[in-house]
Formats: C-alpha cells, structure tokens, sequence
DNA sequence: CATGAATGAGGTTTCATTCAT
DNA sequence: GATGAATGAAACCTCATTCAT
C-alpha cells in the first residue's frame, strides 16, 4: 500500500475500495474489474484509489488477503474450540471446519472464492501450513501406537491433499461437498494415511 | 473453431498459430499473449488468425487442450505399459508416471504448465477420470481381501487428492517433487486410503 | 518509428499525423498537443496513430525533423546558388539566407518555430555543421592575406554567435530580425571575426 | 506569488519550496517535479504550498529568477572589480567572469541550469542587457581611435552572440567550455567586432 | 483466401488543485 | 495558518477485432 491512512477518514476509504472490490468481482467477475468501476462503487474518487494502491494489481492482492484471513481465521477459531480427545474425532472436526469455511463461503461470494482460490496458489499457504501443524500435533499427542512418525514431507502430502480435495470440489462445484460420505471419505484419507 | 481445415496448408497454419502462442506464453507470460503478437510469431497475418479462430479466448482452448491432451496421452501411453500385478506396484507406477509427466513439462515450459494448470481446473477433468477409471480396474482386479469398496465418491477423494498433492507441488515449485520419498508418500496415501 | 508504411495509405496516415501535429503546435501551443487531438486532427483513429508512432514523443521528434530538414534545406539550396567571388559577399548572401529562413519559417508557423528550437538544442546541431563546412570552405578560397586560420574551434564560435544571434531574434521576436542593420551587423561579426 | 511572507517563518517555508524544487528537477529531473513532491521534499503541506504560491508555474518562475539572480550577480560582482584599463583586458574579464558563472553552476546544477537556459529565452534577458551596458561603457571609455560607434542593434547582436555560443557550448556539454582557446576566441569575437 | 491498415472503446494512471477538518 | 485526504479531468496507450484491398 502507497500510504498507510492515518486518519480515520482515510481507513474507511481504503475499507471501501477493497470492499468495492469484492463485490464487484462476486457480481461482474475479474474481467470486469476495472480501477474505475471499482473506485465508482466504493464512492470514492479514482484519485483516492490511487493515494492508497499503488496499482490495480495492489487493490486484488489486499482482497486476496482480506478473504483468506476470514477463511483462515474462520478455521483456527474453530479449532481452538475443538477437544483433543483421540485423532480421528479431531481430524473429523477439523475437516468439518475446513468444509464449512469453504462451503459456507462458496454460497456468499462463489466467483471472489474462485478467483482467490486461484491466486492464493501463487503464494505460500499459512493457513494450510497452520493446520498441517495443529494435525501433526494433534497427531503426536493422540496418535496410537501403530503410527506412522510425521516428516515433512508426509505432512506436505496429507495437507495438500487434503485442501487439493477440498478446493476442487468448490471449482468444479462438487455435489459432493457437503455430504456425509464426503467427510468420511476425507476422514479416512487422513485417518489411513496416518497408520503404517 | 471456426473452420475445419480441410486443406494440408490450412491445417498448418492452425498448428503455427498454436505454436506460437504455447512460445509467447513460455516466453513472454500471460500479459504479453496478444493476438497480434500471436499471428506475428506464427508468420501469419492477422486476418488469417481470424480465419481460424473466433477469438482470443479459442485460441487459449486449443493451447489448454493440445497441452492437455500431451500430458494426458503421455500417461496413458505409460499406463497401457504397466503390468497389473499387485495393487501396490501397479499404484507406484500409475504416480510415477503421473509425477514424471508433470515434472517433464515443467522443466519445459513451466509457464505454459502454470497457466494450463490454472485453466484446467475449469474444466471437467478428463483426465483424472480417465486415471480413477484405471486405478478402480486395477484395485478391482487386485485388491486384497480387506480392500474397501469403491464408490463415486471415494473415486473423487482419491484421485483429486492425488492430482492436488501433485499439481501444489508443481505450482510451488516444491523441492519435494521428485524424491524417492515424495512418491513414497503418495503411493502409501493411495495405498492406505484403499484399505479398510 | 514503429512500423514502416509500405502501403500508399499507410505513408499518408504517418503524414497527415505529423502534419495535424504541426497544426496543433501552431494553433493550439504545445501543452494542447494531446495524441487523441492529433489523432482527430489528422482525420485517423488514436489506434492508427500508435501503429506507426510509439509515443507521443516519437511524434515531435518526427515534427521536429521535418520541420528542420525544411529549413536546413531551405538554405542548403540558396547556398549552393551563391557565387563564391569574394569572402564579404558570400557571407552576406549566407546571412541573409539563414535570417530568410528562419523569419519566413517564423512567419508561416511561428510557435512551432520557437518549439522545434528548443528541441533543437537538445540534438547535435547538423545544419549549424553544415554552415560551417560551407563558410570554411569559401574562407579557404577567398580569404585575403591577413585572414586567421580556421580552427575546430573558431568555427564552433563563429557558427554558434551566428546561429545564437539569429535564434534569441526570432525567440524574443526582435524587430531588428529584417532590418538592413541587423544584416550588416552580422556580416561584421563574420567578416571582422576573419581577420587576424 | 500570494502572499508576501512577512513572518520570518513564511519567508523560510517560501525558501524551502524553492530550494526544494531546485533539488527535485537536479535529481529527478523536470518531469519528476509535481507540487506534490516539493511540498514532501520541503517538509510542508501540499495545503502550506498553495498559499504561497498561486501555481506550480509561480514556483518554476521563483527557482528561474533565484538562479538567474545567482548567475547574474556572481557575474556583476566579478565585473565591479574588473579595473577599466584598456577595451580588451575589460573583454576578456567580462568573458572570463562569464563562462565561469555558467561552468560552475552547470557542475553544481547541470539539469536545473540546463531547464533554466530553456524558460530565460522566454523572459527578457536582463542580465545580458547588464553585461551589454557594462560593455559598451567600458567600450565608450577605453575604444581605440578605430573602433565603431555602438548602436543599439550592434549591442544587441554582439551580446546575443556572446551568450549565444556559451549558452549552446553548456547545452551541447562542449568540451571546449573551460578551454584557453575558447576564451580567446570569444575575446577575438568581441574585439574584432569593436573594430571598423 | 490472405493481408495489414484501421478502428475505438476502454484501460490504467498522474497530478494540479481544493477544501473540510 | 496548517494539514492532507480527496478530487476528477485528462493524459497516454493497448489490443481484440473488422474490412477494404
């Protein structure tokens, strides 16, 4: 961001661009996403816009980040509600959350979750990264003895699988996603995936 | 497209124009794919693209297909070499192929990859299905006493989880890609994900 | 310049861009010398003014051009009518020359005079050169017995207070410029500045 | 410009907008100069700006007239203590005194003098009218028997000529500015054209 | 069929200037 | 007086597409 809005006035304006944003492409799609429409809807000048992005590409990455943290954060609020009793209840829990922050996300704002979905791929994944981390604990603490150890690159795999299910079943709009047999399938994904 | 070439000469301007654009979009990336541009790199005037295609927008379909059909064709043609032995070996071979064929064309044209990989997911998967179809016939005829059945959904979960794993990684460029112990990783996920 | 026409109607698009370019320069000034008012000045699309210009600048340097091979050639050509008898009279007649020039010019087109010689400073000053080569040369043949030799450096003196005298009388609009006092200053600065 | 700073503290804010475009157009050059960055670089409000100045013209005008005070007085300077002995010691002092003040400036300010050189060919030129009055008052009081009566078009066309050729040897960066030749060159020219 | 000149809507961005706080 | 957020006209330029030759 070119400036860092000082006043209150200024943060609201920087709220309503990427707001406007959003919208925008949840309605219009990406390729109707133009600085102007989006300066126009947020009912602020283009000269504003422009005071606090440095360009078009600046105003998309700042929604990029505002949406996952809400689907991130979505997530660990949850899983800071879950009880750790044995590993497949919380791997249960977990990707209930997971499709839910999705889901739930997919029927307010389809296109913005699309588009963003195909961006974030370009960067590294904190959030995947966060739940690859709270799964292996879980799994350190819960695990039975058959276990097999987690290493990188297995969490890597189990992770990536795991959001790579996910993530396709809200592209390809999956009928699947928010059945029971879905949720078990994933569960037994992870849960097979963690004995030997 | 808007012609069937019908003509040997017409069918190589068809192929030029391809061509051409698959070399932009590895050279000179997504933002620099221009029409004009394209008909230049192919030696063809503009007027002549025209010809052949409607818009931008088909020219981009046929690279994602030709693309596609290059990968899809080269698993396949590693698959209908496997002998189908144990579920195990034949689950190896089926991801090492899948990997290799990924990684190949990475090293060649990574951007085109890049972009494809993005398109791809727009569109259904021909592909995955066609390596779900394989993989449900080979666990079908091999699977051990203790296997799970396989259903749609299961058939979904698997294959999408393992084209996620192996699509991230490419995308990230993941340093995991072609170790022993990647590929180890995913043919246990495969493997136990098989099992009761 | 971006493209070189090789049709007949493409060599007179890139002339009626750069003429509307002068027209503009003279009736508008240059801060009103936009690319879209050229553009429709010219009677041509914006689009076909950025084929054969790569931007707004390659406009006035083309303008500049043309109107400086107008003006060299323009004296150029009465010099090589001149006589070469004695040194006075060539010097005269080569004034004269270049004052014409320069106030017939100022006349036609007078802001687009006093912009192109700002511009003109910027570029290596061919027409001064050659000026230069042809007031050496005649000094060379006619030069009476006190004359001093010519160096590199006189000459760079000679040509620049000639041409300099010339270019702040058009510049501050001097109504000395066509005076018959004027003139025979100048030729005493010439003449004078030849004896030792 | 707006306001006459009769506070000590608007004459220094005053100061640091023009100092502070003198900066910008050294470093950034004349199209890098926006009223926004002088005020940032002076340390002021965009606001504090335009109650000093009525435009951004107004502020190119003060940083033209403080630099062409600081060229014209360090010349004058010099020149109150030329002694008048004979015409062409006095010449070549003034010439001396001049090229110098142009040197030096152009190694401290190259851009900034060069951007000046432009705008003073549009105001009329004071200070070489100065140099002018000083020439041919020292012409008046030390000519020869020889010499020419001055008339206003001979001063006009020999300070012309003078300033002419130092001003193109600045702009062309002429190697021969700071040359000895050069200077008696320049001497020559004066002399010889004081001279019947 | 091929050519390539021409089109023009519409994109991004700048920057001098105003005015509410 | 000072601030700096806001303005918006207007600049430059791109590029998918058409169509006369």
């Amino acid at each position: 961001m070119r400036k860092s809005p000082t006043q209150a006035r200024a943060a609201q304006t920087v709220d309503a661009i990427v707001e406007a944003a959003i919208q925008i492409l949840q309605s219009d799609g990406e390729e109707r996403l133009t600085t102007n429409r989006i300066a126009e809807r947020a009912g602020v000048s283009i000269g504003s816009l422009y005071q606090y992005f440095a360009d078009k590409e600046a105003i998309v990455e700042a929604v990029a980040e505002r949406e996952r943290d809400r689907v991130v954060s979505s997530i660990l609020k949850s899983l800071s509600e879950v009880k750790v009793d044995d590993f497949e209840s919380v791997t249960r829990e977990v990707i209930r959350t997971m499709v839910n922050a999705f889901a739930r996300r997919r029927r307010a704002r389809r296109i913005v979750l699309l588009t963003m979905l195909r961006r974030w791929q370009d960067m590294p994944d904190k959030g995947a990264d966060e739940v690859a981390r709270f799964l292996v604990d879980a799994a350190v603490r819960t695990k039975p003895k058959d276990g097999r150890p987690v290493t990188p690159v297995s969490a890597f795999v189990l992770t990536r699988a795991l959001t790579g299910v996910i993530r396709t079943a809200v592209l390809e709009n999956s009928p699947y996603l928010e059945t029971q047999e879905f949720e078990d399938e994933l569960v037994h994904l992870c849960h097979s995936f963690g004995r030997k």
